[in-house]
DNA sequence: TATAAAAGTTAGGCAAATCTAACTAAATTT
DNA sequence: AAATTTAGTTAGATTTGCCTAACTTTTATA
């Protein structure tokens, strides 16, 4: 049985790797940065997570996850996800309160639980940030490979996820007016600090290079869950 | 913020007081023997919750709540039962599975959580072993006061709920057929042993004294929610 | 009431998860 | 290639919640 805190490890480990399409490599400073704890504690724990076969790593090289770590890895975010998907439908949270609730929920141990939970919500594929959940199997579905930072000027695309979870972040894409599926147009982009104008629902807003990178998108033509006509947008993933 | 050990020790000692209607004092080890810790686990941790003004004890004296623990308490209860409900009602879990799930969520920290909640079972006023749920402010309504082993012979009485929420009790209660509700009449009781021979829907049925005294009764005139009319069967309490 | 039994306490220890401070290895820059 | 910066490791300490073993106080009983 594993601990929350040895969840948490793993969990976070997956989590890192998903945030770029070809990384499977981590180090110990990027982790410990990651669960906001220092190197060293870091480095005690992924002792004992190498002595229960959880993860490879050896001194001074990188870190990862083994098929069994990896397994309750992607178990852990399943159960995130369901919950958030739980209190964002059911219980009327809005889709920037639920993280931190989901956080707690994630660790409670009861596989009846998980799967009851998953056919009550009747097998939702996304969760309310748009981020697949993996299945009972743990298969991820697909997995998103731009952000609207990659859309060229005149190009029109669809908001799927966002990358950021965070609650300003959310409430800051709230304001503009910005949800799941919501068709983007890029009217302009800036050359000095990459500064991008958009169409929204007919009305024109500017976001940062940095909020960009953060807003996941797919071509206008795709529908999510399905592949992509052209090839182009989403991936199979891990 | 009190840690998940914490709550479980405030929950207990409420629970333990909750068990006899007079009861209000309780020793270090009955708590440990509640708890199933030793003795001296529970005498560290009650100078921590002492220090914490969540108790009132003194070296070789009794323990019980301070105003502000069963506060606490209450709350942890409340959330136990109302995650007992969801459990039941929406998961289809069934009545002897509830505890377990429900002693690990009952430590999530939400209040919004738990409100929503509360509103989404519809503000259920017992959960699914037909023990009270607390309201948002922390007031129980009634306490049940006699159990099947109080019932004279000849006498009928209504089963409203029982004492023991073991999944072995529960799933002895299950295979007689006695239900929340169900109407039991006392046919005789054996002197030598208490053994107590019962009608239950037309059917005759032998329990056990130790069994009688782990089933809560009301008289059969009573509504559960409402006082009784005989003013005998159900107790206000603190 | 003396004594035995039960109830409660203390001291000392252990494992988990964290920390700080000092160190070593690897990578990058000049 | 040497020097500097960054990344990673180790040792030693702390806190929480638990333990055992030995002790003391209270209660019950002969």
């Amino acid at each position: 049985m594993l601990s929350f805190t040895e969840e948490n490890y793993l969990k976070s480990l997956l989590q890192i790797t998903l945030l770029e399409a070809d990384k499977v490599e981590v180090g110990t400073n990027e982790l410990a940065n990651y669960l906001q704890v220092k190197p060293a504690t870091v480095n005690d724990m992924l002792k004992k997570l190498k002595e229960k076969k959880l993860v490879d790593y050896q001194k001074y090289g990188k870190i990862s996850l083994t098929k069994n770590g990896r397994k309750f890895a992607i178990e852990t975010i399943r159960k995130h996800r369901l919950w958030e998907t739980f209190l964002f439908e059911k219980l009327e949270f809005t889709w920037d309160e639920v993280h931190d609730v989901a956080e707690q929920l994630e660790h409670i141990k009861s596989s009846k639980l998980i799967d009851k939970l998953d056919k009550y919500l009747n097998y939702p594929q996304f969760d309310p940030h748009g981020d697949i959940i993996p299945d009972a199997e743990g298969n991820f579905r697909i997995k998103f490979k731009f952000t609207l930072a990659d859309v060229g000027t005149g190009k029109t695309c669809k908001l799927v996820a966002v990358k950021d979870n965070s609650s300003n972040f959310l409430h800051y894409v709230e304001k503009l007016n910005l949800k799941i599926n919501s068709v983007l147009k890029v009217l302009s982009i800036e050359d000095y600090d990459g500064l991008l104008e958009l169409e929204v629902e007919k009305k024109k807003v500017k976001v940062s290079k940095q909020f960009a990178e953060n807003i996941y998108v797919v071509c206008d033509n795709c529908v999510i869950g399905k592949p992509c006509p052209n090839k182009c947008c989403t991936i199979s993933t891990k």
